[in-house]
Order: C-alpha cells, then sequence, then structure tokens
DNA sequence: TTTTCCTCGTTATAGTGTAACATGGCGGCT
DNA sequence: AGCCGCCATGTTACACTATAACGAGGAAAA
C-alpha cells in the first residue's frame, strides 16, 4: 500500500519520524528505549536494507558498546518483538517497521538484486490463507508475507 | 484450501501418492530421482512436520549414505528447486509439498507447540501484496507466507 | 575411446543464534 | 540509609545452520 523504499523520499525526516514514533510508543508503554536500543532501531533506519545482526553488532562494536553476539540479539529482539522492527527470514536480516504506530501483519518485497526490502501493509488472514486456516481449525496468530523478486531500479539498472 | 496435516488420513497412501507423483515429473523432465534424494524426500512425507537438513542428515548417515552436511543440503536444494519440498524459513527447516504436480505458490500454517505444518494453496501477489508492488514498479517472483498459530489438536490438548 | 556432465562424497570453514553467568543501575520498601 | 528485586548490559562459551572447494566415479554424448 505505502511501498516506500523504491523512492527517493526525504530520509532525514524518514528516520526522525519514525524514531519519534518509537519514542511516543515506548513512552505510553512503559518501554525503555536505552541507547543501544536506539541505535540499532538507527541503524535499521539508515537504509531500507535489510541488516544482519553481525552487521549490527559489528557497528555497536564500533561505538564502543559489546561486542558479542547477544548484544545485537538482545536489542534486535526487543526491537521486532515491540513491532519497532521485523525480521526478514528469507535474508536472516533485520529491518526497522516503516509504520510502527500500528498494530499489523507485515509483507515484504524484497529485491533479490539489491537486497533492498519495502514494506506494504497486508490484511492478516485473508483469502484462501485465512479461509483454509478456518476450515482447519487452526488459530492464526502471526502472519509474515515474503515476495521475492527485482525492484524497479534493479529493473531499469540491468535486463535479467 | 486443502490443509492436510492436522487431521488424521490414510498417511501411507498419502506417501505412495506424493513419491508417484514426484516420480512422474521428474521422468517428464528429465531429471534424477536419485536414492539420496528419493530417501530424503520419503523422510520428508514420513512426517507432516518439517524436519532441519541435520535431522535429514543424521537418518541419512545412520542408512550408509553420505555423514556431512552437503550431502543433505543438495538433495534438499534440489527438492525445493523443483517445488517438491519447500523451505519454512520462520523454521530453518524443510518439508514435502503436498500438492507437488502443480506450480504453486505456497502457504503454510505452522503449529508453534508441535511445529507441524500445513502447506495451503495462496494465489500469489493477490491483495493489498499484489497492488502494492504493480504501484511500485516491482516484479514479484516468488511469494512465501508462513501464518503462525496454534493448530487444532494443540488447541484442545492444553489451554494458553 | 575420450570428453562432458552430473551426482556423491569428503574436509574445512563461514555465518547465525543461544545458554548461562556476572555486573551495575534504578526504583521501591523497611 | 540499607536492602531487594528487576532489568539491561556485558562476558565466555557453545550450538545450530549453511556453503566453498576439491576429488572420485558413472553414464551419456561426441
Amino acid at each position: 500500500m505505502d511501498p516506500i523504499g523504491f523512492d527517493e523520499h526525504d530520509h532525514a525526516a524518514c528516520r526522525h519520524g519514525n524514531i519519534a514514533q518509537v519514542e511516543d510508543r515506548c513512552r505510553a508503554a512503559g518501554l525503555q528505549l536505552t541507547p543501544v536500543r536506539r541505535r540499532v532501531l538507527e541503524m535499521l533506519l539508515e537504509e531500507h536494507r535489510a541488516l544482519g545482526a553481525y552487521e549490527i553488532l559489528d557497528r555497536l562494536r564500533a561505538e564502543g558498546h559489546g561486542s558479542q553476539p547477544p548484544v545485537a540479539y538482545r536489542a534486535l529482539d526487543f526491537l521486532v518483538k515491540h513491532g519497532f522492527a521485523h525480521k526478514i527470514e528469507h535474508l536472516n536480516a533485520f529491518i526497522a517497521c516503516t509504520h510502527p504506530g500500528t498494530d499489523h501483519s507485515a509483507a515484504f518485497l524484497i529485491c533479490r538484486v539489491c537486497a533492498s526490502v519495502a514494506e506494504a501493509l497486508a490484511e492478516p488472514a485473508k483469502g484462501n490463507l485465512g479461509r483454509a486456516a478456518e476450515e482447519a481449525g487452526f488459530l492464526i496468530e502471526r502472519t509474515v508475507t515474503e515476495a521475492q523478486g527485482i525492484c524497479p531500479n534493479c529493473q531499469k539498472a540491468g535486463a535479467e
């Protein structure tokens, strides 16, 4: 619905707006957006691309934070758990949520050439899947959709 | 649409039918369903549950096949590449396709308690996601949907 | 027969993720 | 003030997942 990520846009505003929204949500929910967590979120927001946990970790280390995997994973877990970031399972990588204010099921468009990722709002459990789940008596709690393909920029860039 | 996996059913027939379909497809396409590949497919068919590559590997080893990871991964790659199996990204595990005869986009219902998995046919790229992709100029090649929740059996078994 | 392609097997290593334990800050309680 | 419980950070060590690179053998094409 609003696939940011393949278009030029005011990225500084995009980042700051996102951080502000997350701050609000944290205040409202009594969550601590600590320095490490905040930095990780900022890193994710710096590019509309999924970052691996160890890529995050390298940057944390360079900034004088902890240098061991759990440091990165814990911050990422926090962000994912509260809906401020998403894990792209297909890439084993993480990306900032583009609408952290809302409760939503996520769907992603993943470019297999440049690895950029766009998030679209998806209605959860509609269509065949929802019907199949209902028939089977399966209780859906969370749905993730990942579409792989080629983004407009890479289509222009090269054939194939 | 046809969520096998949570119901009792004639599992022996289910397996043999599947194997037969895969054999046909291989013959038609000039693919080699070698002993290793065939055994791996059979292992996946033995349970309606996703198996990890190393779980597969252990069984191959026990049967006298190669005991190193590439042996399992290559067989799994073959099966996935030709649509005879799917990878469940959320579990880093693999499952036999329940309708190997057809070209399809897959959607899965994954029980977070017992890890059983049911496959449903999903219309690819419909709804919001397809619209978002079209608007953005993104070319979708493959879509995977993974829904997590609780299967009917585990709902009955325990509350929570 | 020789070449080519594919499959299987190996060794070694890279990449991803967690368990378990110690420290230190901060708020509430006595 | 001093104690306590909670939570976040940090550590070491390890488990799990996946791939690169090389070699042997077999079957089909040249």
